[in-house]
DNA sequence: CGCCAACTTGATGGCTGTCAAGTCAGGTGG
DNA sequence: CCACCTGACTTGACAGCCATCAAGTTGGCG
């Protein structure tokens, strides 16, 4: 099922992988990609509605997504669980990880993805060998431990509106940052699942699309979403009743 | 007023420190501690209300805090902020600045302080040569990393009660690691600092302590905290309904 | 001694949770 | 091909928790 064949080896190769920007290999010389390939040498798909880990289990590689959608749940150990998190393509899953030699939350995939698996202790072994990768992996945990305290003042500070109006531009830019069209893309998560991930119930987060459509801020469709005005959307972020 | 003097860096040495089992050089040989000596060369000490560091300042160190108290402050554009975390003795202030070579948040003493200042070059550097160095700081921002997940799920899915109490166990039990006491401390921080980081108003900070105290839970008087029933505690915050 | 920040306590209101009913879309099987 | 079924979503009514506004108290410090 995961057997590394050559071929697979050949195809998985980050010098030819297209996230380059997005993932590790940011900042390195073409030779130093090269020797990363010798890191990242299989790839594993997950089906939509599987886990690629769950909490508890044993920490032994990180994964960069190559394709797909994925959400990170966290649990308390008296039932409650949130969702900790939405990762595309490009990003890193698993560096919860590395502090417990277990993994803290459960990875499940929202729809058909694939991932590069990179052995952890390969990584700090190549991290050794090669002061931009060092660099780089760091600013990759200290950039996600900033991206956490954002997520952290929303949950602390901001009303439904703000929230949602948040999560929307912060999807819209990193759908940009792939390519994609800034204002027009396909919710992977459900009602609920973005609910969880913003602190708010299902129901909230329906009336406040609903709510939007009405200002003309956005068009919904189910789980299609079309912005049609980012500055407006801006400005429901902003207005904390400083308006000068 | 922070020139090295030779003697300063006698005793700043983290050889001599007794706080190597909550910082850094965990793990380490006697021998591999004493080459970290050349790392922390430098102690800085803070007054009570003076900033370490503030958003946007250029990031060059990390610092362990040798003894204080301190807290973190993040904003958002819109004039909005929240205190993102409460940090004492042992543990690490400015990783956030990685990520972006500035620092993302500003760090306010909260008594008399004292910090080493770890020049990040030197860590790298340092890190390269000593596996379990760079192990040890991957451990500590990955456990960054999961324990804001925790503070997530606190802002995300707990109510007052629950919140107030979770942050009073997690004091005590940071308390009880540097071996303080575990039910009775001063609280160095403000009601309202308190409702920053759990995202309430100072009001509801004080009408939840006092109800804890007709409850038997705890004693207050102003700063000063006893906790006379941790069983209990734990109870209000696991009781989101499944008592099964 | 007096001032001020921090804190406590009360009254009221609003945001969002809860409960409930109904709609919609997609997939399955007859 | 269509009916049905199910999960996801929408919308409404109501309630509860916490924010807001306000007034008073405490304790530390000059």
């Amino acid at each position: 099922m995961n057997a590394p064949l050559s071929l697979s080896h050949l195809k998985t190769a980050c010098s030819n992988c297209n996230l380059r920007e997005l993932c590790l290999p940011v900042g390195l010389t073409h030779e130093e990609v090269e020797s990363l390939d010798e890191l990242v040498y299989t790839r594993k798909r997950i089906k939509r509605g599987e886990s690629l880990f769950r909490a508890g289990d044993a920490f032994q590689s990180l994964y960069a997504i190559r394709s797909g959608f994925f959400k990170t749940r966290v649990a308390t150990d008296d039932g409650r669980d949130q969702v900790s998190g939405f990762q595309m393509a490009g990003e890193l899953l698993g560096i919860d990880g590395i502090g417990t030699d277990a993994h803290n939350c459960d990875a499940v995939a929202l729809e058909d993805s694939e991932v590069c698996i990179i052995p952890y202790g390969k990584l700090e072994e190549l991290a050794r060998r090669f002061t931009p990768l060092q660099h780089h992996f760091h600013k990759v945990m200290s950039r996600e431990i900033v991206r956490d305290h954002g997520v952290m003042l929303l949950l602390g500070s901001m009303r439904a509106e703000e929230r949602l109006a948040a999560f929307l531009l912060n999807l819209s830019q990193r759908f940009t940052a792939r390519g994609y069209s800034a204002s027009e893309f396909i919710l992977r998560m459900t009602r609920e699942e973005i609910g969880s991930y913003l602190g708010l119930k299902l129901e909230t987060v329906s009336r406040t699309f609903s709510k939007f459509q009405d200002e003309g801020l956005i068009s919904v469709q189910q789980k299609h979403i079309r912005i049609t005005d980012i500055p407006g959307l801006k400005r429901v972020m902003g207005q904390s009743g400083a308006s000068c």
